[in-house]
DNA sequence: TTAAATATCACTCAAAAGAGTGATAGGCCA
DNA sequence: TGGCCTATCACTCTTTTGAGTGATATTTAA
């Protein structure tokens, strides 16, 4: 008996695509394609499909939800995420949402095959950026990704423990104007507005 | 210019196969093998691998502090465990040392090539059980000890995005003086004293 | 040896946030 | 029925923070 597959993609061509490509190995059918996952705890109840290839960037709910509402409604049915999106906070959110795997767009089509394989024997295929991300992800050090310098770092540091300017001023022996000087920088390096946002980033992807 | 790679694995007949092997693919070249990993930091520096299989039971030194030492002193090699363990406890040790990979004994030795070119390109090379715990661990529910109530909940979770407390107040459609009625009372739930406190409380302890 | 990056401090202005106090209304339950 | 909790909103006052601008000394790198 094949494998059966459900797919989740808004682009239309590229979802035809799949599921040409899928159907094309006898080992696999996909028993339904749709371009959005508003549905879709009550299609995985219907067709009941081993695995589910979800979008995340689609009309109506994100795959994000998507994969929380198959899981929910079915969770044996193994979903792989497939979008072009590496941002640490979509992937994290995916993950905890329960999907299985984790592949980018840019994988080679030939890969699907592998991946869907491996989800099934109880795998969790992921794309190597990916799967780093992953791993580092239970390494408490700091990856610097945004070329903090040292003391930069070191007023962060005290700033997501939740003191004020004033605090950290005194803890560092500088003026209270030159630790306000780095964070305007260090907002400016994380992209953000404010103090608050810059806790939440620092503390998501483990800056320190 | 072939992988360099360095063994370590107290089964000398398993780490002799695993030399020949390697070795008979032109494009990797065992460096050393060693039945211990005592003097891995000082090991790895002299030898500067691309890449090091490390078994966990050996004499001495497991490999768990192994794979510590290795990254501490040389951050830029890629270490991949190989090990019969497959319980929690050991593979989380492991992957908070910096390990950036992890395959069980029982994986076909083809695998491995496969492994450490996969490990190369900045992937994370796991076994399917290991890659699937992995994820699980990802899926972790809050726990709301602090009882917070599901309004408060709400603008926490706003909150923790960097919101400011005017965008709160349209987002959930309340007064502006509403959304502070609700963050002192959060405030005094989670024992702190201001927001980025809060922040960073809630995300430390993953209570959303 | 210049130019760039870093670290330091100062001043102003406006916006945001915290502390304190109090009020109203609906739901729940013993 | 009368507390108790929750959710809602209002007002004042003070502190904190962010944005803008600019200056100076030191270190680093091209």
């Amino acid at each position: 008996m094949p494998v059966s597959i459900v797919l989740f993609e808004d682009n239309d061509r590229l979802r035809e695509s799949l599921a040409y490509l899928l159907n094309s190995d006898p080992n696999y059918t996909v028993k339904g394609d749709f371009d959005n996952c508003n549905q879709a705890a009550e299609i995985v109840e219907q067709l009941t499909p081993d695995v589910v290839l979800m979008d995340i960037d689609m009309p109506g709910k994100t795959g994000i939800s998507g994969v929380a509402m198959v899981k929910q409604t079915r969770p044996e049915t193994a979903v792989i995420m497939y979008t072009v999106f590496e941002d640490d906070e979509r992937l994290f959110q995916c993950l905890c949402a329960g999907a299985n795997g984790y592949l980018l767009k840019k994988t080679p089509p030939a890969r699907l095959f592998d991946a869907i394989r491996e989800v099934l024997e109880g795998g969790a295929p992921m794309s190597p950026i990916i799967a780093r991300k992953v791993l580092n992800s239970f390494q408490h050090k700091p990856d610097n990704q945004y070329n903090l310098t040292s003391r930069e770092t070191e007023v962060l540091q005290l700033l997501i423990k939740g003191n004020s300017i004033k605090i950290i001023a005194d803890e560092l022996n500088m003026a209270f104007d030159t630790v306000r000087s780095h964070l305007k920088k260090i907002y400016l390096k994380l992209h953000v507005n404010c103090g608050k946002e810059a806790i939440a980033k620092a503390l998501k992807e483990k800056l320190l």
